[in-house]
DNA sequence: GAGCACTGC
């Protein structure tokens, strides 16, 4: 079938054309005769013709699997497809129903030759009726679950105009990509079906309508030239607001470089993320015309492209951060402009600030800040009660469906919803958020594997996953439009909401949710938690289905959740995160008032407090609160103190080739791939790699595996490790490698000493510090909490005395993730700030068995951490 | 016996 060429194909196309009308006709009609309700049964009716090859196919299979459908419903439905003009009467099929009137049948296209036509029937007949009794298991279950979901009230989620047709003519011939990526040397065992899509996403062409000259010119920012470069040279400060649309991210640099600003410096513009910097970048530098990396260049972690002609360069807000530390006047910059201010990302918030003071020494550099709308007054009030310029956008209708009741499992509805979307609507890509990696992965495996079922029934839906994991280049790739007659449907998290220009989408299902790392800054614990997102996000999601056209935004949530339930805007990062990395950078800066600092939103008093006592246990602060030389070597790594630190130390211990490898792998993360259907498979390879002392030395072993089999990839996809995350892995130890380098810091190996690591370890991680309890599970030594060896680790099976751990994380239990064994003597000596050996005369008997204790109970005694002594 | 994002340096 999928070989069928010529005239063949040409009728087979057609007739799955008058098929698909068809199908939708009896939606239409269903959805007129049997109300809202139903619509779960209208599924599983579409999903029934989906597999048949014709219209009698399609009533044979209503007789066949009718018993789960009401009488009703399956004699209303052979009227619906006896009367649809389009079909004649077939033979009679044989059922054991008896006789719901007769089968029907589509007509040949005309002009069709009848043999071919021969020919043909059979084959597809017979495919398409194996495939039906294929699906039809698995129809009936999954129709058992939506029923489920109706009792709860679910059903109304599914949109309602089913009855549109598609508008373009679809290619008949749609097979699947993956045929095409056969033989490309990926594994069709290890790697599934549908991510062997990646590579061909994108690879299409967009050919641009208009010259570049013309795009910009009509982009609603062009009319505003002039004023813009007039209120720029007018005011020092300028609040923008630009909408989705209007071109600022573009453009006003390109201005402020024609208006003469590069001749007295760079002009910077962040981005809160760097596949947006790099993109832009390339996009600006397009329109130049030049290469990236000469006048126009980016500059992001690991990837520096910019050279010495570069004078506008995009970069992300924590690189400028960096660039301060180095050079607090930022003299080789005219302008800087802060954009997408409103995400107000931890670097955002203190380069506001930062840049707050250097305007009133540098009176010749100008700060341009974007906003949206709604912080604009705010933005402008923190900056002097600076001019607000607005850029009206070029955005198009956007229609907001809400759902009528409240959903309890999104997943489901928003599957559904797509393949609605897909099944009913005219042309346009689609974008369903979702809140992290897994569920991007188990949906597109399901659209996927939903797609696969139907065949070339109906037009392609190319499935594109986003998220960090994937390359860049593959991420870049799939922000393109689909090609025509094809339909792209984006699954991605809240990397999708802003920043990112993705073109063509008309809809966006949004359940959403969003998942936001909460700290406690109480308990030193870092927490995901799954938060409704807010209504400035929801607005920004819906905003992107106006990009190119007039869309829709389906919300699975109902219009008075998102009224009452959900907060106006989120809240600002740095009132919510661990901020040891900023503290540090900040006392590096040479700002030691952190309590009276400038924030526009301060964070908690005892978020800075318990930042600060970590940093003076690490050694990065003295008593007076002031840098330390540790602490300022610390602040030269791009990563969290207590990792610093680690690294500090193992250069004295000895064996900072090993802690270099580990700390690149405990950043990166992800490390092991567990396919849900292959679980005790990936679980029994990596249990290979496991060491008696713990995950540290578990993830180096992997490392180290890697590098001697010359970093190959199928060795990553035989073993089920991610090969992405080594070669971050690889990249951040190298550019840890580099840090270490220009500071003279030697890099030695322990040679499987494995104290030497095991103390390195303890060096940074000393408060992370637990043991064993008597009652199950552990006790954290700092405060006593009960915590548990996540069932992941190497040491789950062991249960040693003392470890350490990297982090905790919450779920079903609080878990400790990358345990290590250590010896107890090993804290009092790497860490005499916070630990002691009790005297075992003078202490209880409990305590006599501890032997060890923290030198000061932190959080009912914040201050005590100035009493003790310590040298460093 | 397990569930977890994103970004940034």
């Amino acid at each position: 079938m999928a070989a069928a060429t010529g005239a063949g194909a040409v009728s087979e196309g057609m007739r799955r054309l008058t098929q698909l009308s068809l199908v939708s006709k009896v939606c239409s009609e269903l959805e007129s005769h049997l109300g809202v309700a139903d619509r779960v049964l209208a599924e599983f009716v579409v999903d029934l013709g989906r597999a048949s090859a014709s219209a009698a196919a399609f009533a044979a299979a209503l007789r066949d699997h009718g018993a789960e459908l009401p009488d009703y419903l399956v004699r209303s439905l052979h009227a619906v497809i006896a009367a649809i003009p389009d079909t004649a009467p077939a033979p009679a099929v044989p059922t054991s129903r008896g006789a719901h009137g007769t089968g029907a049948r589509v007509d040949r296209a005309a002009g069709e030759d009848e043999d071919e036509d021969h020919e043909l029937e059979p084959e597809l007949h017979q495919g398409s009726m194996s495939r039906a009794a294929v699906m039809q298991s698995a129809f009936i279950k999954e129709r058992r679950d939506i029923r489920t979901q109706e009792q709860r009230g679910m059903v109304d989620a599914i949109p309602k105009d089913l009855n549109r047709s598609w508008e373009d003519p679809m290619s008949s011939g749609g097979r699947y990509l993956m045929q095409e990526l056969m033989g490309t040397g990926l594994s069709a065992q290890s790697v599934p079906e549908w991510k062997m899509t990646y590579g061909k996403v994108g690879t299409y062409g967009q050919k641009l309508r208009h010259s570049i000259q013309e795009q910009r010119q009509s982009l609603p920012i062009f009319r505003l030239k002039k004023e813009l470069i007039n209120a720029v040279n007018d005011n020092q400060v300028v609040v923008v607001i630009g909408e989705t649309g209007s071109g600022k991210t573009t453009q006003v640099t390109q201005y402020l470089a024609e208006a003469g600003y590069t001749t007295k410096g760079k002009i910077a513009c962040t981005q809160p993320h760097g596949v947006a910097a790099e993109s832009i970048a390339k996009r600006v530098s397009e329109e130049v015309g030049c290469r990236v990396g000469e006048e126009v260049g980016y500059s992001i972690r690991f990837d520096d492209c910019t050279g010495p002609e570069t004078v506008i360069k995009y970069m992300t807000d924590g690189m400028l951060l960096r660039e301060i530390l180095m050079d607090g006047d930022l003299s080789s910059y005219s302008v800087v402009m802060l954009d997408e201010a409103h995400e107000r990302t931890i670097y955002t918030d203190i380069l506001f600030s930062l840049l707050k003071q250097l305007i009133k020494r540098r009176s010749d550099l100008k700060l341009i800040v974007t906003s949206a709308t709604l912080d604009a007054e705010k933005f402008s009030g923190y900056f002097f009660d600076c001019n607000i310029f607005t850029i009206p956008g070029r955005t198009f209708p956007v229609e907001i469906l809400h759902t009528k009741q409240p959903e309890s499992d999104y997943m489901d509805v928003a599957l559904i919803t797509v393949l609605q979307i897909h099944l009913t609507e005219p042309k346009g890509d689609i974008l369903l958020f979702l809140t992290g990696q897994e569920e991007i992965d188990h949906a597109c495996e399901r659209l996927h594997d939903r797609m696969k079922a139907f065949g070339g029934d109906i037009p392609e839906l190319i499935v594109c996953p986003v998220y960090s994991a994937l390359p860049t280049d593959v991420q870049l790739k799939i922000f393109e439009p689909a090609p025509p007659g094809k339909r792209k449907v984006v699954v991605a998290t809240n990397i999708a909401e802003a920043s990112i220009t993705i073109d063509g989408i008309y809809y966006v299902v949004d359940p959403g949710f969003a998942k936001l790392n909460v700290y406690n800054p109480k308990l030193g614990l870092d927490s995901l938690v799954i938060t409704p997102i807010s209504q400035a996000s929801a607005k920004q999601r819906a905003g992107r289905a106006g990009r190119t056209g007039p869309g829709k935004c389906y919300r699975l949530y109902t219009e008075s959740a998102y009224r009452n339930e959900m907060p106006p805007t989120t809240t600002p990062e740095i009132q919510r995160a661990n901020l040891g990395w900023t503290v540090l950078n900040m006392k590096a800066m040479g700002i030691n008032d952190l309590l009276s600092f400038d924030f526009m939103d301060p964070p908690a008093s005892q978020a800075l407090i318990s930042a600060m006592e970590q940093l003076y246990s690490l050694g990065a602060l003295d008593e007076e609160g002031l840098l330390t030389r540790l602490g300022r070597k610390m602040a030269e790594f791009p990563q969290e103190p207590p990792l610093s630190k680690m690294l500090l130390a193992s250069v004295d211990l000895g064996c900072s080739d090993e802690i270099l490898t580990i700390i690149a792998m405990i950043q990166t993360g992800n490390i092991f791939y567990r396919p849900r259907e292959k679980l005790a498979q990936a679980d029994r390879k990596r249990s290979n790699f496991f060491q008696p002392e713990g995950d540290h030395l578990t993830l180096l072993t992997v490392y180290e595996a890697w590098k001697a089999k010359g970093f190959s990839g199928p060795w990553c996809v035989e073993n089920f490790i991610q090969v992405n995350s080594l070669r971050r892995a690889q990249d951040v130890r190298k550019q840890l490698l580099e840090i270490m380098d220009k500071f003279k810091l030697n890099v030695i190996s322990a040679r499987n000493n494995s104290t030497k690591i095991g103390k390195a370890l303890a060096a940074g991680f000393f408060f992370h510090a637990a043991r064993k309890d008597p009652s199950g599970g552990y006790r954290t030594l700092a405060d006593h909490q009960q915590v548990y060896i996540h069932p992941s680790s190497a040491l789950f099976n062991q249960q040693p005395q003392w470890v350490i751990y990297h982090e905790i994380v919450m779920t079903t239990k609080e878990y400790m993730r990358e345990v290590t064994a250590v010896d107890p003597r090993w804290l009092v000596e790497v860490a005499p700030r916070f630990y002691r050996s009790v005297d075992p005369t003078k202490i209880s008997k409990r305590k006599r068995q501890e032997r060890i204790e923290p030198l000061y109970d932190r959080y009912n005694e914040p201050n005590l951490w100035r009493l003790s002594k310590g040298r460093w």
